[in-house]
DNA sequence: TGCGCTATGTGCGGAACCGAACATATCGAG
DNA sequence: CTCGATATGTTCGGTTCCGCACATAGCGCA
């Protein structure tokens, strides 16, 4: 059961929308549902809306052909989701998953492209954001090469604990081993030393972290090079 | 020593600008020698210009604290450096290194700004190939994570020749290597398993591609999900 | 010609992760 | 309370890649 719907402004975009596109957007903004595991977009699908989390998280994701995967992004209140209606593409080659359930908002894509194509301040707050989205995923990737997958769960964990209030994640080791492209049993091992050290705590699908900071000792680098730059290019966010 | 600089219109972008924005261009287009190793950029640094390769390629790395570096996507003929200029940014945590010398046209990043702001043709032109950019981080990304170091090789020296005239890498396997974020040995390996298979020809620093079917053969899905992104978002190229 | 530098080839022990099989534990429905 | 489904814990052999050490080979220049 989901709560109601939240402020829109709870996310980052639309609360740095100055008057005059706030006025003309607002009455359009849909409020929505997102649940676990909903797919928001399949590779290759014209969207008909982007989406704007407020409490939902939502994956990026690349399929492979053998059924393997990995998140490559992920998007919270402090972002968007559907970056190629803009981008020009209107598609592309991943999918979208909710990650974490909650609400959201979400924009007809002919009204979006009008919008962007103002070349105002929308634009811009758009494409920094997308920026910050580049970054997140070049960091991924050479996250994936280079680092452990103890750093990778606690890199995880702590960007989905960003976009969350509160403290416990809700998410099966299985689900975080697709997110990461491991298997689930490696995930068991590295959340099991993380227990053992008292970071955090385990029950069947529900995470609670007891010490972020340990956490952000036991990642990589990754993780403070994606948020510095987010805290860079995005303003503020709202207060929560 | 290098030859006299091509036609500007070898950029895949460059040639796809319509006839006014070729005219408010094409004066302050200035040829650029790109040579082996030449840093673009460095991560955090504003750029004064952009700049549109010709015949070189340029790659971005990310470079971590402990020194391992990854590349994460190259850019060539078909697109251009410097996209945080636009985007918003104006820098980014990423390196680019010249990884095949050649020739560019650079462009007045002030310019190329209010262009991009007049939210025409070359606006569009540039964030559609932003989008083909952003597919091939992504890819990287997964690639890194689930295929071999020979697919990956294989998918490394195809993107390459895409991007050169010829079938020939003037490339160390120290330098690939770097490129990959592997050991120098495990290229020296996987190098000769292909030279073994009659691919390609191994000698001091210079490759030259034997069978290019055979290494789409040898390849993952990877290399062709990315070509067939950047043609699906990108004009046709220029003829040789 | 011979020296030195750079590039490439090879071997070895170890770490991280995989794939599979299986054991245990917890939750919710009936 | 019991059963079945789901979630987590454990083990084992195998593969890939790592870090290191060292051998060999081609190239350019004195």
């Amino acid at each position: 059961m989901l709560a109601s719907s939240p402020d829109p402004k709870q996310n980052v975009l639309l609360a740095a929308l100055p008057a005059a596109e706030w006025q003309r957007w607002h009455a359009h903004l849909e409020p929505v549902d997102l649940y676990l595991g909903q797919v928001v977009y399949e590779p290759g699908d014209t969207m008909a809306h982007v989406y704007f989390p407020t409490t939902a998280i939502v994956s990026l994701l690349y399929v492979l052909d053998d059924g393997a995967s990995a998140e490559i992004a992920v998007v919270g209140n402090e972002g968007v989701v559907g970056i190629s209606l803009f981008m020009g593409g209107e598609s592309t080659p991943s999918r979208a998953v909710v990650q974490s359930a909650g609400h959201g908002y979400r924009l007809n894509s002919e009204l979006l492209k009008t919008e962007f194509n103002r070349a105002g301040a929308a634009t811009h707050l758009l494409l920094r954001y997308t920026q910050a989205l580049i970054t997140q995923m070049a960091q991924t990737a050479v996250c994936n090469r280079h680092h452990t997958l103890d750093q990778q769960l606690c890199r995880w964990m702590l960007l989905s604990l960003d976009r969350l209030r509160g403290s416990e994640l809700v998410m099966t080791q299985q689900l975080i081993a697709n997110m990461l492209g491991v298997r689930r049993e490696g995930v068991t091992e590295s959340a099991l030393k993380l227990q053992k050290a008292g970071l955090i705590r385990y029950s069947r699908g529900h995470i609670t972290v007891l010490d972020r900071a340990g956490l952000e000792r036991s990642t990589c680098e990754c993780y403070a090079v994606v948020k510095k730059e987010y805290d860079r290019l995005l303003p503020a966010k709202p207060a929560p």
